[in-house]
DNA sequence: GCACCGATACCAGCA
DNA sequence: GTATCGGTGC
């Protein structure tokens, strides 16, 4: 059976495994795509089960949209019926065809992080609460988090001062969402969790339906995702869910980790197997990455192997300072690019976006290519939003989010005192803002200046309705972008982004062109896009798949591969996060963010630290991660800065060093004061020129390299010759 | 209403 | 160091 080919023994046996549920712990690159994969294409091609039965829940459009890809490249025909999805996708997807029964209105819109904030102000102001003593961060942290526990908002619920208001503004939030019309990420959820349970025969279509359930990731779902799941799947469906208890990194934003251990007990007759033959890295990185993960508590257990050789030892780089440690990286990378390699191999990780900076200026200075992942997504960068909510507009006056959101956008003399004003008759009148604003013309009740922004807006609004009515919606996008007076807003302003921003709104006229050609029937486009624009990143849009070296978060490299990869910053307070550190739980998510970085790693890893680092604005010392102490030395190798400089002017690699240690005015063994470490004595020296460093062992402090130029040490005369 | 200034906060990011 | 927010002055 070609399924098998080339499959190990325990993936052979999850993938023919009889019909049933199945636990499958997938350890990091074991292979747990291609299980999932040919799991599929079995229950389809063998037990003869219809794709129509098959749900296939992942957590990135991504993945969702790969995985389809891989099936059908598989199976050689196309798999029609079958659902495979984000949890959000496929709520989203129950919720647009039974929305009278979900109690929303027919082109529900949805809202993003970026939109519940904005309501969540709203709501605060309408209630005359002040944002400082309720951050409406904090307000859309509790919402979530309540939603996610399936709690909706109890006005006689037990508790202080401060959870009775948290409820007040949770309640009142719901009415305002409700109100536009307007479902958030975790109501999509909730919503059609309730709509199953208030809808017994609904339900039992669904739960007829699907008898064949597979979930990616699953050490990533929420308490709601699991109770969804069992909901649909609990009385006869198979349930395969896929994960690794290991890297689970996604605690802090409602990634309930006990799920995966839940599962055998809730899935009856579960079938746990392990996949811990990886095929990605070297024996050593796997030996470290096994040796750190043992320090956790609690775990499912699991210990990678692989059939291929020790490797490469890790290497470990002290660096002095963030710069000297960008500098060493983007020297190795020199190195490794010399050697033939491709810039692609080679991933640089970090804890936080904030190193980026740093390592991307010693690579421009290296003049090796890069691309930094992460940062603003395309459809949340705020023209691109601009655009979208005068679409949405034009469709619905009613939407309150979009009205606020481009009344003054660009400017057009609208300020917060006519908004406020808008705001406060809508309030009284219990109409939207629309309609507010009309009333407020009609009444003559606004002065003269106000009412003549705010007649033009409107003006403006329905003369884009009429001529849009006829056009596709990639000419609409188009219409809106130019009449609205966002392009020449942005074209006429000198910011360096300006630029950038008019080809994304370029970008977003070709997308909804090739959106619009996807589509097979003249459904309504725009709502349909609209909400794609909502659950879909945007991360597939034409990125120039140049051969570059890769910038990224560990979090953003879960899942990702590389030849050669940089651990950065690897401190204590920065990895583990000093944010991290007030529970237990909290440090071992952090070793698993490590055993993900470690893992991705194919044949060289490389776990840098600086002593000190500049951060937010004053210098810092760091001690070396805890972590590192976690890996066995016998796996390590210290590396020193060697014969890998790069110099402003010309990049120049291997000019080794070869000075005198007097050329620089200490020698070795000279007793030297610095003024932050007090006296010490001058140990050895390495490199040359602005780079050059010392090592001192201070009497208070041990043993440190510094660099020269910064490091302002002063010689002890007296004690001198 | 808007531009500018100083105080403030700051980890990670999917849908 | 930098983005953001609220206050201030024009």
């Amino acid at each position: 059976m070609h399924l098998l080919d080339s499959l190990n023994n325990e993936q052979s046996e999850v993938v023919s495994s009889p019909v049933g549920n199945q636990l499958v712990l997938a350890g990091a690159g074991s292979g747990k795509t291609r299980v999932l994969v040919h799991r599929i294409a079995w229950l389809i091609e063998v037990e003869r089960i219809s794709p129509f039965s098959i749900l296939a829940v992942t957590f990135t459009n991504k993945a969702a949209a790969e995985m389809r890809h891989r099936i059908e490249s598989l199976l050689n025909f196309p798999i029609r019926g079958m659902w495979v999805g984000t949890f959000h996708g496929l709520a989203n997807r129950l919720l647009r065809a039974h929305w009278q029964e979900a109690g929303l209105i027919e082109n529900f819109q949805i809202l993003d992080s970026d939109d519940q904030l904005r309501m969540i102000k709203r709501v605060l102001k309408s209630l005359e609460l002040s944002e400082e003593k309720w951050s409406p961060k904090q307000v859309q942290g509790f919402i979530n988090w309540q939603k996610d526990q399936g709690v909706r908002p109890d006005l006689k619920s037990e508790g202080d001062m401060f959870q009775k208001t948290m409820m007040r503004i949770y309640h009142t939030y719901e009415e305002a969402c409700h109100r536009a019309g307007a479902v958030d990420f975790a109501e999509l959820l909730l919503r059609s969790f309730e709509l199953w349970r208030k809808n017994p025969e609904l339900l039992a279509h669904y739960q007829e339906r699907f008898s064949e359930i597979l979930v990616d990731e699953f050490q990533d779902t929420n308490t709601l995702q699991y109770a969804w799941l069992k909901l649909l799947a609990q009385p006869r469906a198979h349930v395969m869910v896929v994960g690794d208890d290991d890297q689970s990194i996604y605690g802090w934003r409602g990634a309930e980790i006990d799920n995966i251990h839940q599962f055998s007990k809730d899935f009856p007759g579960t079938k746990t197997i392990r996949l811990e033959q990886n095929y990605r890295s070297t024996g050593n990185i796997l030996a470290a990455a096994n040796a750190l993960i043992t320090n956790n508590g609690n775990r499912l257990g699991k210990n990678l192997w692989t059939q291929d050789g020790k490797g490469e030892p890790i290497s470990l780089y002290a660096a002095f300072n963030e710069i000297d440690e960008a500098r060493f990286v983007s020297g190795q990378i020199s190195q490794w690019l010399e050697q033939g390699n491709r810039r692609s191999e080679v991933a640089i990780l970090y804890r936080s976006n904030a190193q980026s900076r740093v390592l991307e200026e010693a690579l421009i200075q290296a003049g090796i290519p890069y691309r930094v992942y992460g940062g603003l997504r395309f459809f949340d960068r705020a023209e691109i939003k601009d655009a979208l909510a005068y679409l949405r507009l034009i469709h619905h006056r009613g939407n309150d989010a979009a009205f606020e959101r481009v009344i003054n956008t660009p400017q057009r003399g609208i300020g917060e005192r006519t908004v406020a004003l808008l705001r406060e008759e809508a309030k009284q009148q219990n109409v939207t803002l629309w309609q507010a604003a009309q009333n407020l013309l009609a009444e003559q009740q606004l002065s003269g200046r106000a009412a003549v922004a705010v007649q033009g807006f409107c003006e403006l609004i329905d003369q884009l309705d009429q001529t849009a009515s006829s056009l596709e919606l990639s000419e609409q996008t188009d219409l809106v972008i130019q009449k609205s007076g966002l392009w020449e807003f942005y074209a006429k302003s000198k910011t360096e982004q300006a630029q950038s921003r008019l080809e994304n709104l370029q970008e977003l006229i070709v997308a909804t062109k090739q959106f619009s050609s996807s589509l097979d029937s003249e459904t309504p486009a725009l709502a349909e896009f609209l909400s794609h624009a909502a659950l879909e990143s945007g991360e597939n849009q034409g990125e120039a798949h140049q051969d570059c070296v890769q910038l990224m978060t560990l979090h953003t490299a879960k899942g990702l591969e590389f030849p050669l990869v940089f651990i950065c910053g690897v401190e204590e307070g920065l990895f583990p996060h000093k944010m991290s550190l007030q529970e237990k739980s909290g440090v071992e998510e952090e070793r698993r963010l490590l055993y993900v970085g470690m893992t991705r790693a194919m044949r060289k890893l490389t776990i840098t630290y600086a002593e000190l680092r500049r951060q937010y604005g004053s210098e810092e010392y760091h001690q070396p991660s805890r972590f590192i102490k976690e890996i066995p030395e016998e796996l390590l190798e210290e590396v020193r800065m060697k014969a890998t400089f790069s110099k402003p002017s010309k990049p120049e690699y291997d000019m080794g060093f070869s000075q005198q240690p007097s050329e620089n005015g200490f020698c070795l063994g000279q007793p030297v004061k610095h003024p932050e470490f007090g006296e010490g004595v001058v140990m050895s020296f390495e490199g040359r020129g602005v780079h050059a460093r010392i090592q001192i062992k201070f009497k208070k402090h041990g043993v440190k390299w510094l660099v020269l130029s910064y490091a302002n040490l002063k010689p002890i005369e007296e004690d001198w010759i």
